[in-house]
DNA sequence: CTTGTTCTTGACAAAAATACTCGGAAAATA
DNA sequence: TATTTTCCGAGTATTTTTGTCAAGAACAAG
């Protein structure tokens, strides 16, 4: 699982459309500004929102970016997989299609795979909405006890 | 949270180590060889975790490393902390000390908290036997649901 | 249609992090 | 002492991140 500025970015910028509402399109300068972040970085990131359908971005004056659906709509799984891309079980399948070249998948294989999976259900089930209500604290939960 | 080789080869290092039980003291090279690692890489990793008491390691022929203590008592967060510089709430704190330079602290300052918390719970309920017993899949649980 | 504003694209670059390598010192064994 | 293997500090190459910059296309308003 791969988490940078990129990522926290999107989530910032996205829950900064969200509290303004959705009537009028918000400017990038205007979230760069707010948000504290470099207006012409935050354009490129905005911009494969866009293209994957999460905002609609209009031109000219008074243009500026939109959601493309209500907040409890939108879950921070779908921000991060769009920018950062894909959560990849990169812990193995990354360099030569094997784990360790020597069999098939190494011994930790099952960890990294069941954790990528355990961080998609966190944020898969947290939404903007959640984020600007401030649902977030203590939803953390632990794995699921194996039985002897 | 990040996750890098470097916490990958350890956790494999430290399962290999496990596998061949506890007996003897087993060779870098070895571990290198059979995970598929670069040895001189692994030594600086096998170094930090003796360093914190994870392992016991004794130069000298017949020398090497070895497992401090059983098994299912090392919790792979364990493990990932000590190589990766801690679970960090980089997502935030790194840079002028406040989250956005603004205010306190931004508005997914509580996701990102939150998210380590919920790595962190998986990680330290699993431990290098659950891995070689292969105890590991379907573990993985969604957060809490919050009750409006 | 002209002007201003924004989106769009793509190339480029500094800085940081990652993933190693290397040379040698220290200890244990024989 | 000679060999083996861990210990240790530094140094380096590659990749990723984090942006910047410039030119152009699209659009809205007047």
């Amino acid at each position: 699982m791969k988490l940078t500025t990129k990522g926290r970015y999107a989530v910032l910028a996205l829950t900064d459309l969200a509290m303004e509402g959705n009537k009028e399109f918000v400017k990038i300068s205007h979230i760069a500004m707010r948000q504290n972040i470099s207006s012409t970085y935050l354009e490129q990131i905005l911009l494969k929102l866009k293209r994957e359908g999460l905002i609609i971005g209009v031109r000219g004056p008074n243009g500026g970016y939109k959601l493309a659906a209500r907040p409890e709509k939108i879950m921070i799984a779908d921000i991060v997989n769009i920018v950062e891309g894909k959560i990849e079980a990169k812990g193995c399948v990354s360099k030569s299609g094997s784990c360790t070249g020597v069999s098939g998948r190494c011994m930790t294989h099952d960890l990294w795979d069941e954790l990528s999976r355990h961080i998609e259900l966190f944020l898969g089930q947290i939404s903007l909405r959640d984020i600007i209500k401030g649902n977030v604290l203590g939803r953390s939960s632990p794995p699921r006890a194996f039985d002897y």
